[in-house]
DNA sequence: GCCCTTGTTGATCAGGCGATCAACAATTGA
DNA sequence: TCAATTGTTGATCGCCTGATCAACAAGGGC
């Protein structure tokens, strides 16, 4: 009557383990949004009992607001340290480019759920308000260079970065509603941004 | 052995009780978003039993859409009806103004949670993509008219119409998980968008 | 080769969700 | 007054969620 040997869960170093439940919990967040990361789908997802998770992460608000952190400061590392040494046009340029080539839809399925389950996760919800300054930092930042430089006219760059942002997530969210993420806006969104800080239409084409 | 005469649910005719199901599932709505719509949350709010709630609305999934239909038809009816006989540019003027003064973090909650919860609930997606499009005709409608009367220089209309709705969401969204609702964002949408339609940066203030 | 540490499991709990159905009771019509 | 209609309930089902804990077993140290 004893039980058959498991098949499952081969025994890993804590470490291993625990990098494996994050990184299946960030592939979960990309491909089905941040509700789809669950103790058991995770458990599914890495092989694993749940109790096993739940030993690993204590709290699934934490584990999901860290979730989310992760893959939104990753992705803005991402784009800074690709635009870090390029002038103010150009970085803003090739920033809107990115946020807005319809390629990301998987990183907006993050924040529209994470805008919605914040309400209900303090924890999620303070990752989102840190990420969104984050964000909106980097904005600022660039048009506060470019109009040092005499290449933008922006009034208000604190002002006008969370316009911008606010920008940005609408129309990706949008699209993701609208059209299942891929829409073809053209460059409507650079030329759009161009205007605001002063430029010509295309010059972020 | 006979058992207490119950205290809850008077007998009502089926009109009257259909109309409290759905104005309480408009206020549950309105409250705490879509995600709180649910078959015990407006059984308590109406009095009743969940097992009436099932009765009256046989899907859930179909009752969150048509509340989420009604309460956002409404809003854009109530806007088309008071700026319906102005010219083009105090229409957009007032529109803006409604859309973006803070006031309407209700409903903002509610777009939130249907953009989350359509990816569960296809009827309710299907009711957010009507009403994006309600939203985007209103508007477009607005700009080919101020371009038609010389006021506007809106070269794409349609494009405008969707940028300009998606400024507005995303905005609204940001602000209220941002600042709970209430930020102090000035006039900035409504000078952002007077550039945009070519007018002068104050003339929708 | 054995023991002890510890990674892992199975079972289970409390709570939430939508949904179903026989039985009850309030009203209406005859 | 009695019977038929029908609005309403209580109990329950199946499935999901996060979380807990005793018991098991794999592996390293001796």
């Amino acid at each position: 009557m004893s039980r058959p040997p498991s098949t499952r869960g081969a025994r890993k170093p804590p470490a291993e383990r625990s990098a494996e439940i994050t990184d299946a919990a960030r592939a979960l967040a990309l491909e089905s949004g941040l509700a789809a990361v669950t103790l058991r789908a995770l458990a599914q997802r890495v092989g694993v009992t749940s109790a096993l998770i739940a030993h690993y992460e204590p709290s699934m608000d934490a584990l999901v607001a860290r979730t989310f952190g992760d893959i939104v400061a990753g992705e803005l590392a991402e784009i800074v340290a690709l635009t870090g040494a390029l002038t103010p046009r150009e970085r803003l340029k090739l920033l809107v480019q990115t946020v807005s080539d319809g390629s990301r839809t998987d990183v907006t399925v993050v924040w529209v759920d994470a805008w919605a389950l914040g309400r209900r996760n303090e924890q999620l919800a303070a990752s989102v308000r840190e990420q969104m300054d984050a964000w909106q930092g980097v904005l600022q930042a660039t048009f506060t260079a470019g109009a040092r430089a005499g290449d933008f006219s922006a009034a208000d760059p604190a002002q006008l970065a969370w316009l911008v942002l606010g920008l940005i997530d609408g129309l990706n969210a949008q699209s993701l509603v609208r059209w299942g993420g891929a829409s073809d806006r053209g460059d409507l969104v650079a030329r759009t941004i161009a205007v605001l800080v002063g430029l010509p239409a295309d010059a972020l084409s």
